[in-house]
DNA sequence: TTATTGCGATAAGATTATCTGATGAATGTC
DNA sequence: GACATTCATCAGATAATCTTATCGCAATAA
């Protein structure tokens, strides 16, 4: 037989009551039960912890070294489950999060901003790069959850969709005023992308209907920093998602335009593996980064 | 339900396999008895620790954590066991021994000289006082063993001999070469003894045969080097063990006379409680102080 | 000495925990 | 779509643990 917490414990109580009866009323058990637990830790051991008198029953020298160790392993062992307790209802320990390039930049310092103020002890570990990397660290568990653009229709992902946002378009700062292109003369216009593999690509070509074959002649910028660049030096026009006006349009000469109906727009949203026993806190999350957007699109509002 | 040690272990071989089948059998258990005590784990957690994926078994975020904490206990435990199997047939730990005083000052060095080269760890309490102090420190627990003159006869205790010792007569020096006096003649000369309490008094008073009512005037001492200088100072006689030969009359300017038959002597043995577990290593040590005494008084033989 | 009391050990039977083997359900593979 | 892999579940078997009753020993009291 092996040495049990069990054991342990009772042995910890004897130690304390020097009494077989007293220490088993302390442990809730029969005085037999307890005698033949320490009797099986000290076979266990080999040696005896307790030197039975006849009025009194003493810790050996052994057992007094031993009770100074069976003492801090019960006592890790309960901080343990404290630890653990604590852990099921609080967002604790590490976080990984993933999130597109086209969300990241605006999203992140507020959503971090939130999390931190909320536990400042989490592990907070981020990493932008496109969705299908993002889904594939996902699925390899080197994820916890990703912000990316709904639908991903992977049946072995739960998705939470957090907000939509428009697009806007951006011209250069010459073509303040002037009517704002349909569809149809979108695609006439020089559209600047970004490269292939951003979902914000895809979706803005869906919305120009040029989703198969791409227009004339693109120009991949690797950010949408890049492409309004771009724009204000005149090379052509962009879309970019509403979140990044504030930012991006903020030291550069440049004409942002609404579009009318059918605007474009994409729905964000949040996933995580449906195995995922973080399930409880990501949901926790997921609300979090939807009321850290709506407090960004307020604020650009008032600008 | 509580955790326990076994589901630890289980808890770690899963960790560190991520595939119930083959940690079962790392376990030497079938895969169910795995899958519910780790299942128990979580419960009493109330915290998955594994998230179980279609494909591979991964720990939590949370569970990485925990499996580092298991891990330092699941150490201390085994450490505990190690410890626990070194001490049964070692002399390890604390070693309580007591001495009366007409022994210690002559024997301890030696004694604690091959103890500590037997084990440098041992931690060594010594204890100087009279048998009766002796035998009540014992039997409270606050010795392990006792060296004193047996009989003690105490059926508690268990007695092991040690050696016999004879007694000298020490007289001033001028008296050097004088014919030994006979026990009825010591019964008449002025002999210095130790004060009350001392067996070795009762030891010297018995050999004259004046155990009951102590003869004309004595003089107490309270060791025999005061009984030895009140000797060289001319006050009277005494006498001391062979033991205390060597020490006493080193520096002192005292005659030494061995008694012809009936020479007076003394039992010298161990003792200790017949409960006490560390009988084992008490025996062991029992044959160390008698290995001591031998090599003590070959060497005053060759003085 | 001879009862009596206190206390731990032991024994037998009941209860609980834990395990095994068979099977099910979900997912991924050919 | 059949098959393989893997973890969960179930029922019954096994083993660990507990309880109650009793014993034996030693200390105290009569």
């Amino acid at each position: 037989m092996n040495v049990t917490l069990k054991q342990f414990r009772y042995f910890e109580s004897l130690a304390q009551h020097g009494h077989f009866g007293r220490a088993a009323e302390n442990c809730a058990i029969s005085q037999p039960a307890l005698s033949m637990q320490i009797k099986e830790l000290e076979a266990a051991l080999g040696t005896e912890l307790f030197e039975r008198g006849a009025r009194q029953v003493r810790l050996t020298s052994f057992g007094e070294a031993f009770a100074l160790r069976v003492r801090d392993i019960l006592r890790s062992v309960d901080e343990l489950a404290d630890i653990a307790r604590a852990a099921q209802t609080q967002l604790v320990g590490r976080l990984r999060i993933g999130v597109i390039p086209t969300i990241a930049p605006y999203l992140l310092p507020t959503i971090i901003g939130n999390l931190m103020r909320l536990n400042a002890d989490l592990d907070l570990q981020l990493r932008e790069t496109i969705t299908p990397k993002l889904l594939t660290e996902l699925a390899e568990g080197r994820l916890d959850t990703a912000i990316v653009a709904l639908p991903i229709s992977e049946p072995s992902l739960t998705e939470v969709p957090l907000f939509s946002e428009g697009f806007v378009l951006i011209r250069p700062a010459e073509d303040e005023g002037k009517p704002v292109p349909s569809r149809e003369r979108l695609r006439e216009m020089r559209l600047l992308l970004l490269e292939e593999g951003h979902c914000f690509r895809d979706q803005a070509l869906s919305f120009c209907n040029t989703s198969a074959a791409p227009p004339r002649e693109l120009l991949d910028g690797s950010s949408l920093s890049t492409l309004v660049q771009m724009v204000s030096a005149g090379i052509g026009v962009t879309l970019i998602p509403e979140m990044a006006i504030a930012v991006e349009t903020r030291a550069t000469a440049v004409s942002v335009a609404r579009f009318g109906d059918p605007k474009p727009q994409r729905s964000v949203g949040m996933v995580w593996r449906k195995t995922s026993p973080l399930a409880k806190q990501l949901l926790q999350v997921a609300e979090l980064v939807r009321h850290s957007a709506l407090t960004l699109r307020a604020q650009h509002a008032m600008l």
